[in-house]
DNA sequence: TGATATTCATACCGTTTCGCACAAAATAGC
DNA sequence: GCTATTTTGTGCGAAACGGTATGAATATCA
C-alpha cells in the first residue's frame, strides 16, 4: 500500500475508498437501497461491515456517497458535452446517443440511470435520497436551459428554452425507466431522435 | 358481511380484497415493495398476516395485484382520454394536467406514479415486475400512437406518429419523477404545457 | 523496544423479517 | 345437531437485518 502523504500511525488501510464506493453503488444499482443488504455490500466489496462503517458510516451514508458521485459524474459529464462548439442538433444526438449507451450498461441487465432507477423509490421516505435527485434534475434543467438560450435560433419554431430544457431532461428520465425496463438499443436510439427532432429547428 | 353470490361453506370473510388491495397499494406506493413490510402491510389494512396470505398468496404475489391493478387504471384512464371527440391539443392538455394532479397526491409526500416509483427499482431483479413496466409503457406508447396516426396533421412539422409517441409516454415518466422528488404544480404544468406545444401543431 | 493509534477479522447482539402451524370462530350442508 | 369447510387470531421459527464489541495485526512515534 503506497502512501504519497504523510501517514498517521495505526494499521494502513488495506482498500481504497473510491474503488470501494463504485463496487457498492454497482449494487445498490441493482437492486435499489433496501433491498441492498450489508452482506450484498460486504461480498462485493471484499470488506467486512466494520471496515465499511470505518470508512462510510453506515449504509444510508454509504448509499448516499454514491448517489451524489452520480450526480458529479453525470452532470459534469453533461455540462462538457453541452459546451462542446457544433450545431445544437448534434451535440443534443451525441449526448443521448451516448446516454442510451451507458443506460443500457449491466452484467445483471440494463441497470439504466443510478439515481433515477433507485432515488425516485426512496424519495418519498428518504429526504436526502430526496433532495439530491431534485437537485440533480434541477442542476440538468439548467444545463439545458443555459445551452438553448446560447442557441435559441436552433430550436423548432415556437419551441423556448425555458420548455425545452425540462423535455431534454425528461428524455434523459424515459431512457433511464424504458433501458431498466429492458428496452432495445433501436428503440432507445429512435427516442433520442424523436427527441432531438422535437426540440431542434430541422 | 353481504354476499351476492352462492358461497361455499366455511367462516365468511371479514374484508373485501379490493379494498386490502387498495390500502396495501398505498403503502407499497410510498416506500417501494423492498422496504414495505408485512407489519406495515397489516397495519395498514388491518389484516393479520395469514389473512393476507390465503387472500394474495405472498408480499410479492400483493404487490404484483397492486402493480397489475395501477397498469389496468392507467391504461384504461388513458385510451378514454385520448378517445375524446377534441382538438389533439386539448385533449393532450387535459390528459397531462390531470396527470400532474393525480401525481402531486400523497399524505406522506408527493407520490407522482406508482408505476415508474416503485416498479422500476424492482426491474433488474424481479422479472414480473420489469414485464408488467414494459407492458405498460408498452400500451401507453400504443394508446398515444393510435390516436396521433388518426390525428397526424396535428403534430408538430417533421413531428412523426411514431416519434411522438413515446415522447408523450415519457412526459408521463417525467411527470412522475419530477412529481415524487417534490416538484411544484406550477413547475409540473409548464412541463405539461412544453410537451403540448412540442408535440402539436400551432 | 515499548507505547500509541488505526485498521482488520471474528464473533456477536437485539431486532426485524417473511412465512407457517394450529386451534378457535363462523359459516354451509346434511 | 353434527360434520365439513373456510377464515381469523395467536404464537412461533428460522433466517436475515444493520450495527457493535473486542482482540489481533500493522503501522508510527518517542
Amino acid at each position: 500500500m503506497v502512501q504519497k502523504e504523510t501517514r498517521l500511525r495505526g494499521r494502513p488501510r488495506s482498500f481504497d475508498p473510491d474503488e470501494v464506493l463504485d463496487k457498492a453503488r454497482a449494487v445498490f444499482w441493482n437492486l435499489g437501497y433496501a433491498a441492498t443488504s450489508l452482506d450484498d455490500l460486504a461480498t462485493a466489496t471484499g470488506l467486512n461491515r466494520p471496515s465499511l462503517y470505518a470508512a462510510f458510516g453506515d449504509k444510508h451514508a454509504l448509499y448516499m456517497a454514491a448517489l451524489d458521485r452520480s450526480r458529479t459524474e453525470a452532470t459534469t459529464a453533461l455540462g462538457a458535452a453541452l459546451a462542446t462548439e457544433a450545431p445544437l442538433r448534434a451535440v443534443l444526438q451525441t449526448i443521448f446517443d451516448r446516454t442510451v449507451d451507458i443506460y443500457r450498461r449491466g452484467e445483471e441487465g440494463q441497470r439504466g440511470c443510478f439515481l433515477v432507477g433507485t432515488a425516485v423509490t426512496q424519495a418519498v421516505d428518504d429526504p436526502q435520497a430526496r433532495a439530491l435527485l431534485a437537485a440533480f434534475i434541477s442542476e440538468t434543467d439548467g444545463l439545458f436551459r443555459a445551452r438553448f438560450e446560447r442557441d435559441a435560433a436552433s430550436l423548432a419554431p415556437g419551441v423556448t428554452p425555458a420548455g425545452a430544457a425540462p423535455m431534454a431532461s425528461g428524455t434523459f428520465h424515459t431512457l433511464a425507466v424504458r433501458a431498466r425496463t429492458g428496452a432495445s438499443e433501436a428503440d432507445l436510439k429512435a427516442i433520442a431522435h424523436a427527441a432531438v427532432t422535437m426540440i431542434c429547428a430541422a
